[in-house]
DNA sequence: GATACGTGGCG
DNA sequence: TCGCCAAGTAT
């Protein structure tokens, strides 16, 4: 008999229970009642109780800026982008440029536009209202699997599987798979699948993550706190659960080089250029820069400034992007002629905060001038 | 399946 | 200090 065979036949109803011998699903929902996490994009728990959904809007910007962002980096953001565009027509209203503003320094610059994108879909192909299935999200910018199966879940009581990081480690550490992500994605999804619950599955997701989040933590996990750990496959076997889920190793970080262009005007504006739509940092605001190659010296590249002058070396800035590690000479030159180019602007020292600049340009700045971004 | 794609926090 | 990690998606 299979392990999910066994916990398939358990009772699942309205009377959650920890107790030893309850299904998988009633331990599970039994600690969240208890346990859950408060979050903004929740329902407030009496709302929960009368039986209302989240709103989808709320609960599709939480699930984009989440994907592989922590809650403490999203929660000012999220707070931000509800109070300006409440609704996901309004959204779908506003200018990519504001959002990305609003979207800078958070990371992962194609959530952002695709974010707009299918903000966009929605007003103008779906009557302002999200599709409720996981096939119809599915189909919208930005929207992966895990996504859609989220949102259909938690907004729209969906029974859907919900698998991401926190579930792949909960499920590979309770079943003991030993197999590699991600490779192992879909045995983690098929075991999990006959345990969602017909009557609550957007609160098994979520629970789920919740459990992964503050429980079935990467290192040092609270197995004495956690409701499972009585059919726990690692702990029955006695081994380590920080040795699930199993991972490829990780390649070396190649290191780049390249400069950065500081021009500033007599009024001590900033000259800044429009980054190109793909790519890295994306339809961003950046500084005038050389590319980024393994071969190029930042250090020799004054003559690739954006035009003559006198361009005087401001230091070097280190930073680590997901695939390789950059070492940027940041160039400085002052008193510049305010001439604009195609696709660039001056930005006055009291518009620089709110420029869509990526934290590597501000790093970039700060470098050339302390203090400049955030006066 | 492999790779590109950000950032900040933590042990 | 430094590697690992966080509610993935697109190509």
């Amino acid at each position: 008999m299979t392990h999910s065979t066994e916990m398939n036949d358990a009772p699942t109803g309205s009377t959650y229970s920890t107790a030893a011998g309850a299904s998988f699903s009633a331990r599970l929902l039994g600690w969240y009642d208890r346990h859950h996490r408060d979050l903004p994009w929740r329902l407030t728990p009496d709302r929960a109780a009368r039986g209302e959904m989240a709103d989808p809007y709320r609960v599709w910007l939480s699930e984009v800026m989440l994907q592989q962002t922590t809650v403490p980096a999203v929660k000012p953001y999220f707070a931000r982008f509800t109070e300006q565009w409440p609704t996901v027509t309004a959204l779908a209203g506003a200018e990519a440029d504001e959002i990305m503003k609003a979207w800078a320094g958070l990371g992962y610059y194609s959530r952002a536009r695709n974010l707009k994108a299918c903000a966009d879909a929605v007003a103008l192909h779906h009557g302002g209202r999200f599709p409720e299935t996981a096939t119809g999200l599915r189909a919208l910018p930005g929207i992966g699997d895990y996504t859609a199966a989220a949102i259909a879940a938690i907004a729209f009581g969906q029974r859907e599987t919900v698998v991401d990081g926190n579930v792949e480690r909960v499920m590979t550490r309770h079943r003991a798979i030993a197999a590699p992500m991600p490779a192992a994605k879909a045995a983690v999804k098929a075991l999990l699948g006959p345990d969602v619950p017909d009557d609550r599955p957007g609160d098994f997701a979520q629970a789920m993550m919740d459990l992964g989040a503050t429980i079935c933590t990467p290192r040092r996990p609270a197995c004495v706190l956690c409701p499972l750990r009585d059919d726990c496959a690692v702990l029955m076997r006695g081994e380590d659960p920080e040795a699930y889920p199993v991972k490829a190793a990780k390649k070396a970080k190649p290191v780049r080089t390249g400069a950065a262009f500081v021009a500033l005007s007599d009024d001590g504006a900033v000259l800044l250029e429009k980054r190109p739509d793909s790519g890295l940092l994306g339809g961003m605001a950046g500084l005038p820069t050389t590319a980024w190659s393994s071969r190029q010296d930042g250090a020799s590249d004054a003559g690739a400034a954006p035009f003559e002058g006198d361009w005087q070396a401001a230091g070097v800035v280190s930073h680590v992007f997901t695939h390789f590690e950059l070492r940027l000479t940041v160039w400085r030159a002052q008193g510049v002629a305010r001439a604009a180019g195609d696709g660039r602007w001056w930005s006055a020292s009291d518009e620089l905060a709110g420029e869509a600049l990526p934290t590597v340009m501000k790093k970039a700045l700060e470098s050339a001038i302390p203090g400049i971004t955030k006066r």
